[in-house]
DNA sequence: TTAGCCTTGAAG
DNA sequence: CTTCAAGGCTAA
């Protein structure tokens, strides 16, 4: 399995890796056509191409050699060398198309046959997970009306064109079946906003027929001047599976949010549309800009009732605001009975309030902003208020600005956002981080300790900006592609995290040697770490790239669905916990740094190197979380869980290793020192 | 406990 | 002075 970390690190899982082999040795007879057994499959030729791979940069000796610490020992001494140097373009360029994997947030448009204006804002609306955009009725209507296959002429391009326009088409069908689901339990009483109420209920309950077919549910909006205002009530449109007709004339807001907008629309979005709609995990929090522009005509973000004010950081409702206050002054401490993923909306906010208020802070509401002496009036100061009318720019990214200029760059890049998963959780997480600091200690931001930083600027290294383009490759079947891709990829992420290795702060100053070693005892590990981290702000999705997404189901259907789980359920720890970048990229060297790999020559050094490193962890979290008590320790207790998890996923990738893979890739090459020692107790020799 | 309305008071 | 985002009050 591949892994990728947050801001792109990227990382093979060995559970992908496990999958890959087992596929291999196993897909003939799971598949029907093609493919004579054990030849030249299109499964293998990940594979092959992974031996290709660092064989031009390489020498032959060092491969040759096989000796566990070849390409690993080669790689250390060539550290600064570029990836794309050490693997051949042909090879990267041997990736799937996107559309042929499970993918929930395809985000490719451009053969959308739609106007150019209309494609870019789907896009970004769908990249960024927003609830709502606001169409022109003509582009309403293309979106709705015009969606027949043109023709059926050429077939790629116009098939993918139908495919893309079916899919949007889809988006808006599965939205309305969620308005009907929701209208017939709540028997007639539906609306995404209390005031549509009064519209659906005429057509629901005149006509019964029509609640077994999709709805599309759309306000529109009256132009006025430069703002949107909402529309009287009457004037809203309720599209019956797109018979309606859109008014060229008005300006429609399509909501991407149902009333009920969490697990069952999850559902009904994943397993065979290409968007990947809001829910309550999914959600962006509310920017400054955002606020400045439209805050006061956008539904309250968090349960999307109508907005009042600016109230603690974002516009909310009135009563958002009121809990918000009531839970932070009486310090609440509210638990979710379920699984924390509870839908938050006009109707049943009250219903769950741990999930409220977790929505809250998602949203961007900010703890500081709660007076602590309760003085009334006045304007607050904290960053985000009274200067949100002038300043668009993101105080997460204002401070983080001020920590790391080159981080920054990395993080608060559009194409960085968009190809990063775990953006609202990082806000929540920065939020949090923010605001509870002793308010008493300096003004400024709480210290971070040097170490942190140090590798916290080594994150770049792991980007996957260059990763190769995704095109179409001419695979029967989407296992194939996918397992070629996460071959690929893997091996990619782990040159890189060579390099990375290589370049962490006083890992230098440690003997090849033991370099070496420890990079092959915790290799997997760093995988999957990573993997967890790319995931962090999907739930239920483990995230193998920026456009690739494996659930527990696809897991079962490629058959590693326990390694998944198992990923799956860390990845929440992790999301519970408010694990945040610097704790994760400490968290990764901790995994590395271990004093009791055997056969090391200078464990006494890399001990001191863990010590310090453990602490400046433990001075971070006890200083950004000091409500979170034992936030230190709950981070180092998933360690454990991570082996688990790396040790199944080697194991069963060894097992089923394919003997024409034996001799090649980094991968491989990682795969048999583990085997070796593991088998013989000898590890790694040099 | 919720949520709508009221009061307050610093900033501009 | 006005604005507006805080906290307070209170009926449901």
């Amino acid at each position: 399995m591949l892994t990728m970390s947050g801001r792109g690190e990227l990382g093979i899982s060995p559970v992908l890796l496990q999958a890959i082999a087992q596929t291999l040795s196993s897909h003939s007879s799971t598949r029907e056509p093609p493919a004579p057994p054990n030849k030249d499959n299109n499964r293998l030729q990940a594979v092959k191409s992974s031996k290709n791979l660092k064989i031009s940069k390489l020498s032959m000796d060092s491969v040759s050699s096989s000796t566990s610490s070849g390409l690993v020992s080669h790689l250390l001494q060539n550290l600064n060398e570029p990836i794309s140097s050490l693997i051949p373009q042909s090879q990267l360029s041997r990736t799937l198309s996107p559309s042929l994997l499970p993918s929930n947030t395809k985000s490719d448009l451009s053969l959308l046959g739609i106007s150019d204006d209309l494609r870019g804002s789907l896009s970004s609306h769908i990249k960024n997970r927003q609830r709502s955009m606001v169409i022109s009725g003509d582009d309403l209507n293309n979106l709705l009306l015009k969606e027949e296959p043109s023709d059926d002429s050429d077939q790629s391009p116009s098939h993918s064109n139908s495919q893309n326009m079916n899919s949007v088409s889809s988006m808006l069908s599965a939205l309305a079946s969620q308005h009907m689901q929701e209208s017939l339990s709540r028997k007639n009483k539906v609306g995404i906003r209390p005031e549509l109420d009064s519209t659906v209920d005429v057509l629901t309950s005149n006509n019964s027929d029509v609640r077994s077919q999709p709805q599309i549910i759309i306000y529109s909006y009256i132009n006025n001047g430069n703002q949107d205002m909402p529309s009287p009530q009457g004037s809203d449109l309720v599209l019956n599976d797109g018979e309606g007709i859109p008014d060229n004339q008005t300006t429609y807001r399509v909501l991407f949010q149902s009333p009920d907008d969490s697990s069952d629309n999850k559902q009904l979005f994943s397993s065979d549309m290409n968007f990947s709609c809001s829910s309550s995990h999914d959600v962006v929090p509310v920017t400054d800009a955002q606020n400045t522009v439209d805050g006061m005509n956008q539904p309250c973000p968090v349960c999307g009732d109508k907005v009042s004010g600016y109230h603690y950081g974002i516009f909310t409702c009135e009563s958002c605001k009121g809990f918000f206050k009531r839970t932070v002054q009486n310090k609440k401490n509210f638990v979710c009975p379920k699984a924390s993923d509870c839908t938050v909306n006009s109707f049943n906010r009250k219903k769950c309030p741990a999930c409220r208020f977790k929505r809250c802070l998602l949203m961007g509401m900010k703890l500081e902003a709660i007076r602590q002496d309760r003085t009334r009036g006045g304007r607050s100061s904290y960053d985000g208020c009274a200067t949100h009318l002038k300043n668009r720019v993101n105080p997460l990214e204002k401070r983080l600005q001020k920590k790391s200029i080159r981080l920054l760059d990395e993080m608060s890049s559009p194409s960085h956002d968009s190809d990063d998963g775990s953006k609202s959780h990082r806000n929540l997480v920065a939020i949090l981080n923010h605001t509870t600091k002793q308010p008493a200690t300096n003004s400024g931001t709480p210290h971070i300790p040097e170490l942190l930083r140090d590798i916290m600027n080594l994150e770049p290294l792991l980007s996957d900006d260059d990763l190769p383009p995704e095109t179409l490759m001419e695979i029967p079947f989407p296992e194939q592609a996918l397992y070629s891709y996460m071959m690929q990829l893997a091996e990619l992420r782990l040159y890189k995290l060579v390099r990375w290795a290589r370049n962490l702060p006083q890992f230098g100053a440690i003997s090849t040697d033991d370099q070496i070693l420890l990079l092959q005892n915790c290799w997997s590990e760093l995988i999957a770490l990573s993997l967890c981290w790319r995931s962090i702000d999907t739930p239920n999705q483990i995230s193998i790239s920026s456009t690739h997404h494996i659930t527990a189901e696809w897991a079962q259907h490629l058959g590693f669905e326990d390694v998944v789980i198992r990923l799956l359920n860390i990845t929440d720890n992790f999301r519970k916990l408010f694990m945040d970048q610097f704790e994760y990229v400490a968290l990764k060297v901790l995994l590395l740094i271990t004093p009791d790999v055997k056969g090391l020559k200078e464990p006494k050094k890399i001990r001191e190197f863990q010590d310090k490193l453990t602490e400046a962890l433990l001075t971070y979290t006890s200083t950004h979380y000091s409500h979170l008590t034992d936030k230190f320790g709950a981070l180092l207790l998933r360690l454990p869980e991570l082996s688990r998890i790396s040790f199944m996923s080697k194991d069963i990738l060894i097992k089923s290793l394919p003997s024409s893979m034996a001799s090649c890739g980094l991968l491989v090459e990682l795969l048999k020192g583990d085997n070796k020692s593991e088998s013989d107790g000898s590890g790694l020799k040099l």
